[in-house]
This record gives C-alpha cells, sequence and structure tokens, in this order.
DNA sequence: TATGAATGAGGATTCATTCAT
DNA sequence: CATGAATGAATCCTCATTCAT
C-alpha cells in the first residue's frame, strides 16, 4: 500500500521534474505533453493522469523549482556564520551559473507569462518576496553583528538583487560582457560601497 | 505609382506594429496570424503576403521596436550637453515606465526565445551591444570632460545597466518594492558612488 | 459467504442504479464510467470488475428501469377491481410525472439508441410489447365485466398508449401546454369516448 | 463576388445537410466531425471554418430540418380549401413515413438532449409551439367555415399532436401493431369523434 | 473483492499556410 | 494588392479498458 502509493508520488515527481527541464530547455510556448510524457517514460495518457490540464502541470514545475531552490538556501546559509559569507553565499546561490543556465531560463518564462496568467504571476510574487525576505535578514543579521553598515535595508536589498538579476540576465543570454566570477565580484564590490563599516 | 507603393510599406509598418502591440499584451506565444490580421485591419491572407512566415514577422516587429527605442536615444541625447544629463537620460529613457510596460513584457518574450531561436538571439545581442555601446560613449564623454571619474568604463556599464534592467524587471512585474522615480534615482545615486569625481 | 455473495450483488445492484440515475440526469451519451463509480462509491476499476463493458452496463440499467416499473404495475393491479380503476391507474403509472421526468428521459435515450444498437432495440421492444399486453389485458377485463364496450382491443390499446406517450414527451419537455392532470384527464376522456358502454 | 459568396454558403449549407443526415442515420452520440466532413466533401478543418465548434453546427443542422419542415407544410396548406383536408394534409406531414424515419430519428435525439442542452431546448420549443399553432389555426379554420365543432381548441390540439406523435414513436421503432396507413386513419378517426359537426 | 496505475485510441479544436479569384 | 476559402498537421484532452497488487 505504502509502496504502491509512494511509487505514485515518484512518477508524479518524475513528470514535474521532466517538464522543468524542458520548459528550461525549449521555453513554455514549445512545451508538448507528449514530450514530457516521453522524458517521464510513460504515456500521454498517464501525465493527464496526474495532470489534467497542461497549466496545471506547469505552476506546479515551477513550484518544484521554487522548493528545491529555498532548500539549497536554508542549507547555505546554515553553514555560514559571518555576514559577509552569508552574503556571498546568497548571491552565489542566485546567480546564474553561465549562459543558458536552466534555472534562469525558466525564469525568463515566469516573467513573460505573469503578466498573462495570474496563477504563474502569484508565484512569481511570492518566491520574489520569500527571496527579498532572506537578503532582508542577511542584512539585518550583519548590522546586528556590527559587520554591515546599512542606512536603508529596504533599498539595500532593491540594489542587491536588482544586480544580480540583471547580471544574471546577461550572463544567461551568453553576453561575453560579462562571466560568473565577474558577476559575484560586482555583486559584492557594491555591496562592500554600500554597507562597509568603515567605507 | 510611388503612392501605391507607399500604402504598401504604411499597410506593411501597421502589421508589425499591430504585431509587437499584441506580442506585448499578450505574450509571443498567444500571438496568432488572424488577432495580428484583425487589429491591423486586413484579411489574415493578406498578412501572409506581407509575411511568408510568423517567424519573419516576429523578428520584425522586434527590429522595429529597436529602432523606435534607438531614435529615441539619439533625440534625447542631443538635447543634453551635460554628462550627468545625459546618463539621466539613458537611464530614463531605458527604465521601464511602470507595472506591465509593453516594451519590457517584449523584451521577456525576446529574453525567453533568445535561448531557442538562434534570429532572435541575434536581435537581442545586437540590441544590447548598441546599448553598452551607448552607456560606455556618455561615460567616456562625462569622463572626457571631467565630469566622471571611472576607473573601468567597461565595469561602469555592466553595474549601470544590470541595476537598471534588474529593477525594471521588478517594477514591470508589480513588485511594490520599487517605483520609476525611486527606481531612477536608486541607479543615479549608484551612479554618483560610482564616478563621482570628488567623491 | 452468503453474506459476502449477497453483499457482492447489493454493491452490483447500487452500480446499475446509479447507471440509470445518471442517464436519466445527464443523458446516455454523457454517461461516463467514472461518473458511475463516484455515485456507486467504489472505483472505476472495481465497476468494469461487475461489468466488462459499458454497453452491458447500460442494457442492465434498462432493464433494471423495466423490472421496478413492471412490479409497480402488478401492485397496482391487484388493489383495483374496477376495470376503469385498473385502466386509470395503467395511465398514472405510465404518465409523466411532470418536466424532466427521470423515466421519461431515460425512454428518449432508449429510441434515440434503439436505432443503433441491436441490443437496446430488443429492450425496447420487450418493454413495449409487455406494456401493450397490460393495456390489452385490462381492456379485456373490463369487457368481460361489461365495463367497457371495445370493438377493436388493438386499436383502443395504440390510441391510448399512443396517447399517453404524445402527452408524456410534451409534459417532459416542460411545455406549458398540458400538466400532469390534465394529461389523465384527456387520456380517460378519450378512453371513454372510445369505450363507454352507453356512449 | 456573388458567385464565391454564394458558393461559400452552399457548402455551408453541404455540412450542415450531412449533419443532419448522419444524426439521423447513427444518433447525435455519435456523430464524428470528421464523418460529417467525409461526407460534404471537405476537410475537417474546413468545417470547423463554417462551425467553430460541434453544438453550433448540431444547432444549425435541426434549424434547417426545421426549416425545410414548415417549407413543406406551407407548401401542402395552400393547396386545400376544405378544413378536413387541411387536417389531413398536416397529419401526413407530421406522420414518419415508416421504420426509422430519418425525421423522426433526429427528433428522439432532440428529446434527448433537449434536458441537458438549452439551446436545443429552445429550438425544440420554438418548434413545438410553431407545430401547435399551425394545428389550431386550422381547426380554428375550420371551425368558422362549419366544417369542424371544437368545443376546446386547445384540447383539440394537445390530443391530436400527442396521437400523432405516440403513433409516430411507435411506427419510427418499428413497433408492427401499427403503420403508416392506419397511423393517419387513427388520427382522422379521432379527429372526427372529436369535431365532427353531426357527431 | 477491490484498487490505483497505466495505456492508447480517438476526437475536437487551433492555426499557419496555400491558393484561386 | 487583397480576400475568403480550404487544408492538414499538430496538440490537448477524454475515457473505456487492462493489469498488477
Amino acid at each position: 500500500m505504502t509502496q504502491r502509493r509512494s511509487k505514485g508520488i515518484e512518477r508524479e515527481l518524475s513528470v514535474v521534474t521532466a517538464a522543468a527541464e524542458l520548459i528550461a530547455e525549449q521555453g513554455l510556448a514549445q512545451l508538448r505533453m507528449s514530450d514530457v510524457a516521453d522524458r517521464a517514460g510513460m504515456s500521454v495518457g498517464h501525465v493527464t493522469y496526474y495532470f489534467p490540464s497542461k497549466s496545471q502541470l506547469l505552476v506546479r514545475a515551477i513550484e518544484q523549482s521554487e522548493e528545491r531552490f529555498q532548500t539549497e538556501v536554508r542549507n547555505a546559509l546554515q553553514h555560514q556564520n559571518d555576514a559577509w559569507d552569508r552574503l556571498g553565499a546568497l548571491v552565489e546561490l542566485a546567480a546564474a551559473s553561465g549562459p543558458n543556465d536552466p534555472g534562469w531560463l525558466l525564469w525568463f518564462e515566469v516573467w513573460g507569462n505573469a503578466a498573462v496568467d495570474p496563477e504563474v504571476a502569484e508565484v512569481q510574487r511570492r518566491l520574489d518576496g520569500w527571496w527579498r525576505q532572506q537578503m532582508s535578514d542577511v542584512i539585518a543579521y550583519g548590522t546586528a553583528q556590527g559587520s554591515f553598515h546599512a542606512a536603508d535595508n529596504v533599498r539595500a536589498v532593491s540594489v542587491l538583487s536588482a544586480l544580480t538579476d540583471g547580471l544574471s540576465v546577461q550572463l544567461t543570454l551568453g553576453s561575453d560582457a560579462v562571466d560568473r566570477a565577474e558577476l559575484i565580484e560586482i555583486v559584492m564590490d557594491v555591496a562592500r560601497d554600500l554597507m562597509a563599516v568603515d567605507a
């Protein structure tokens, strides 16, 4: 019984994973239920057994990506006690890994669809809020510790996250003006300009 | 004769404009040739007379948007002699106007498709390069004038354009963390931190 | 053992009942095995354990409805000794109860499918024959009693059953030209015209 | 121009005709858009060019059948001046022609769907009202002429149309209790019982 | 007896594209 | 230059049925 059920959940997960991968690879618009089924190793009929409609699958794929990312962030923060290290860890996790980073390609799709699909918009807003909160917490943590001197926490969050986003967009699109190492360096430099205690 | 020809060009333009509007409104994926025809006030058959395939229409729509933007930028720069004013003008032109800014929604679509469609990628890269060049020229202009003190022109471009992009994404998506006035203020503040002569 | 078996028969019955209800409610064409399973409170897989194919379930649903109706008729006739009362009882049982009478909606489905499905046609013919026989018996009974004067038993059956059917169709479809009381009155009036002894 | 347009209307008509035939032959539930396309001699895509959805095609098929029937009735009545002849003509037109009469099979489908589909219900009600009006007019005509003596016009309509319906159902279903000649004879006999001047 | 998982065939609908006029 | 007619491929979704457990 348990085994049957857990098998079902496992296969359902594999559908979501396949969908997320394909969206990143080919874009949301190109996503075919049959592709998802192929990659998940099952029939199309069975995919719709789990997800009665395509849009439900979509939202789940984004949410799964969200959950994974949040877990990664929590793990990373646990291992850093220094405020600058924590900030660095956040930036490293958020930054695109390089051209065609699948996670960031997925974000492009989310942004493009947020204006059209309210469910997508809601997921986007939720994760964005969560992310700003992480940044804010780290900055508050550093300020309490005396490592940071941030006159305006909210603005610092806006600057640092916008910078990370904008540079990651460039990197994902394959611009040769920036690579990952430089991206992180730039963000941390600006962070120091903004918040270094004896700046 | 001339008149007939110009009428043709006019109608062709109206197709492209209709397409650009619709992409911004509904997203590239939702774009139907029949919608374009409706908005342009002609039959579907006639739209395909001008643009034999949908993807050709797409690329033209993006290019038209590009051309208009470039014209605006040129006009704006002509009227500003002070380097800081020039920089401010650039940022104002690039920044999203508010939630659901059509131009920025179009960019989301371009980014999402650049990874899949080489033609789209090429247009994106071209415009991005052009934009970085404008920023770079303004910074060089300010440096020559003695208004700016930029140790690293390329990095300044990266920071300022990434910041403008990242904040505009937020604004377009309707985040309440930032409005247009604040967006511009933030970018200019960071610019001053980076390049003010006696900072 | 007996209990297990009777439990099985009970559940099988509940499937048939659920099917009959759903056909009347939504029409035969809209009948889904999963709806039947839901209403019968079991899984789809288990419904097909009882009825290997959909069409077998269908025929059984009609037959069950037939059996119930026949039982009702037998009960009703037992309590009436007067021929006119017996005739009245028959008409009351056959007549639609009002708009959307489930039993009559089921008949519409049967008629619509009789031309296509031989099994359905067979059931229809069987019940129709049985019904004409009841009418015929009652008329013969009244004639023997001296209550009726029917020159042509067969024609009387045709007239009275056709009239009941035609008016019930109207009533079921929600025509405001006829209600149930009037329906019965009309049929009995015509019956008197046809068969009253001193007419 | 005119020719193109008329050609379009012609083909559209052939789709509707094909649909009506197939519904009568196989039942509404079995109707496939591809069958309609095949019989109309065009592609499925083109059928949906005329009728964006299946249900729109359905309603049109019923309406077309309605229009044809009404034309037939009007023609028939024009050629009859005697009230009894007019009544006879009406009954002949309404009565089923024999087992599996396509027009009556179509009616079974309409009845079965009226409870489920409001649009179908509306068409049914409209034609039924129209039909009762024809009967009523003929009875009023005969009464004015002095050929009929109808105490209650409305009831006479109910009786005669219900009888015609009920018997036609029987005939269409292939009951051997009634043939077309007898059907008409029965209805006219009852009509005489009800309305003959010196009965 | 009972279930959930899995399948695959089938069908409606959408839509870019082609073509005759 | 312009249109409406026509096509057919592509795709999502439904659903009866089968099967392992």
